[in-house]
DNA sequence: AATGTTTGCGCAAACGTTTGCGATAGATAT
DNA sequence: ATATCTATCGCAAACGTTTGCGCAAACATT
């Protein structure tokens, strides 16, 4: 191995090894008290081309018109500080040098992302992403961005995702939780951040924060209401899994049965994962009881639709043997035949209503504790019509 | 007006109104030569709270521990010139201090962001959405966020969504254009920023960028050929506005009808955009026509599934009198009756594909050149079967 | 001419990281 | 004991902004 040179006094002698720093061998001249390890040669011409690529900043603007970087960030800003005339100038050798400001350095300082977190267990169903829809519909117009994370219905992924976005990212949060969401430790853990969050559809009443809800208890009263209307008397009701708010439908239901003198029969009422085979379970066993049910109200749309396709296969007249009720009003209830009678939620509204009511917190800067309902409306088609 | 006290020589004479500062009355003292404003008294506090409120920062660390910030820094990342002590401890206080490191500030000196940014022209489909899950999934998988624009399939919002983007929030772009984006100046302007650039499924040849195609000549070439061998003679064909690659599905269509000896009608090929009432004028027009078509190609899915309602609803029995042929194989495709025969393009794999092809160049480095074609399958069911 | 006021700009700190290099106390080799 | 090496840490610059304050020159008022 050559000796190494100083690079100061050129000599190689009196040169000592002084140990590995950064993976590279570095040496001590004793001459000239001066520490160094051998270079790159690549680390100039590295410089050089970092330079030339990087996006012009306030302080190439600053050189190139030969004044102060402050002076060209209050030019640009239009603070009064700064003469009609420099200000002119230096906006126009800004375009001219196609400067755009680097958001993350104005957010570090500014503290202000301009940028909302959206947490969704799901972008793929039109139910999710039509509430997303309506987010960033909103955010886009007050100059928001949005940020989001899909939680995939896995509560594990829920808590990754609320950690990710927390850390400085955004400048506020909108949570519909998971399914199999139960405990909220890890959104209380965020709450004294000072980041304001909203809840929007699936919300849970142990977190003081703000709330969209969707009209689930009139919703579920109103369909079950119906169907009592319409003559029936022994209405299943498939229920998601145990959790959160959305099993107020249940209430809404039994709500429904009491005001009409009907008892409720625990037969009648199984919750289920959202499976096809679960949901497949649910009906047959439901098609085995005596005296016959006369109709089903599936919490899901998508379970209804599920639902009636099997029916149909087992050569069941809907809604002349069974009706059949649906909930949210998705796309499919249009096509399916018989079309399916449902209750519009307004899934677009609720994620209007989100962003609004989080926006008004994060430019208000105080955290609110309103809650929202947002009103639905039943649709009665031709699965229930008789 | 009360005369102002020199906070610093605590006289009132010899005060000087200096000019308005900052939207503040300005003082002057003589005696000390000194400058000031009357501060607000809420400063004091708000500065108190502002402490608390942060989130702890290295520097909280390295004074709890009464070392250095770069320490701190190089124990949590795992340096190895850190001693393993001291790097437990530290690790140990940051966790009970709930450390976090702040990702705008990493962002600013790393150059990378850890998030791609997406423009889409729609989140409300599945169509889209679904791509938009393969994207998710592929960029949490590496870590990487997932920042969200929707282009409303407007161009201008396109153009703006860019422009937001790419200044410093992300490490790279996937796009795909708005149905009526046909000049792609704004995207030229991008290319040279270093930010590796990926365009899916509507992709533009203008622009040397990688690309993820979907199969779509193929897939209409299978479809027509599948209406021809059925019997069908005089084959519709309802295609969207014109613009970018998509349209080479007509070439699919007119490969098919060359290879299987049909001529070409002009009559039977129609562009619109995908309202409601452009799709049901261009086939009730169709219907008019001598002799009469015995099948309709739809390039959508969702147009599709119009059409065959409006048929049954006119009595004309499908595909007894006239075929229907989509495209992309929606949800509602399966559960339309007669269930629609379609072309499965594979939106979720696209989106995938596509967040793969942009992650690699972003790890490597170095922008690629290379597309990829996703191959779709042919789904044949009840709207074609005689 | 003297004094008071305003305008227009620059300096430097701050935001929270990472990292090249300097520095020193102890370990090791001679 | 001395010369050499190593391990471990701190200093300070850098990333690109914003902003409180200082200050000189220009302007306005006596």
């Amino acid at each position: 191995m050559p000796r190494a040179k100083c690079p100061k006094c050129q000599i190689t002698e009196r040169i000592l090894k002084s140990g590995i720093i950064r993976d590279k061998q570095r040496f001590y001249c004793k001459d000239c008290n001066y520490h160094f390890t051998l270079l790159h040669d690549g680390k100039k011409q590295k410089n050089e081309t970092k330079k030339n690529n990087r996006p012009t900043s306030l302080k190439d603007i600053a050189q190139a018109a030969g004044i102060s970087i402050s002076t060209v960030s209050r030019a640009l800003n239009n603070h009064p500080d700064i003469s009609l005339e420099t200000r002119n100038n230096i906006k126009q050798l800004a375009t001219s040098m196609d400067y755009h400001p680097n958001i993350l350095a104005q957010s570090l300082v500014n503290r202000s992302t301009q940028s909302l977190g959206v947490i969704i267990p799901n972008l793929e169903t039109t139910f999710f992403s039509s509430m997303l829809g309506g987010i960033q519909h909103i955010a886009a117009k007050s100059g928001y961005r949005v940020v989001i994370c899909q939680s995939d219905e896995n509560h594990m992924t829920e808590v990754a995702n609320l950690q990710a976005l927390m850390n400085n990212m955004i400048d506020g949060l909108l949570i519909c939780h998971t399914l199999y969401t139960n405990t909220f430790d890890h959104v209380k853990m965020q709450m004294n951040k000072g980041i304001p969050i909203v809840q929007f559809y699936r919300v849970s009443e142990e977190l003081k924060l703000p709330k969209i809800y969707s009209d689930d208890e009139n919703g579920a009263f109103q369909i079950t209401e119906h169907l009592i209307n319409k003559g029936c008397k022994k209405i299943a009701l498939l229920l998601g899994p145990k959790a959160i708010s959305i099993n107020n439908r249940l209430n809404g239901y039994l709500k429904a049965l009491r005001m009409h003198g009907i008892n409720k029969d625990e037969n009648l009422i199984k919750h289920v994962d959202f499976s096809y085979n679960a949901v497949i379970a649910a009906v047959d066993e439901w098609l085995n009881l005596e005296p016959e049910i006369d109709a089903i109200f599936s919490i899901s749309d998508k379970c209804a639709v599920q639902i009636i396709r099997h029916l149909k296969n087992k050569n069941i007249k809907i809604p002349g043997h069974i009706s059949v009720c649906g909930f949210g009003n998705e796309y499919t209830g249009e096509i399916v035949e018989p079309q399916l009678t449902t209750f519009d939620v307004r899934t677009r509204l609720i994620g209007e209503a989100a962003a609004k009511l989080l926006l008004e917190q994060i430019i208000d800067k105080k955290t609110k504790n309103e809650s929202i309902m947002i009103d639905g409306k039943i649709i009665i088609r031709e699965s229930t019509r008789k």
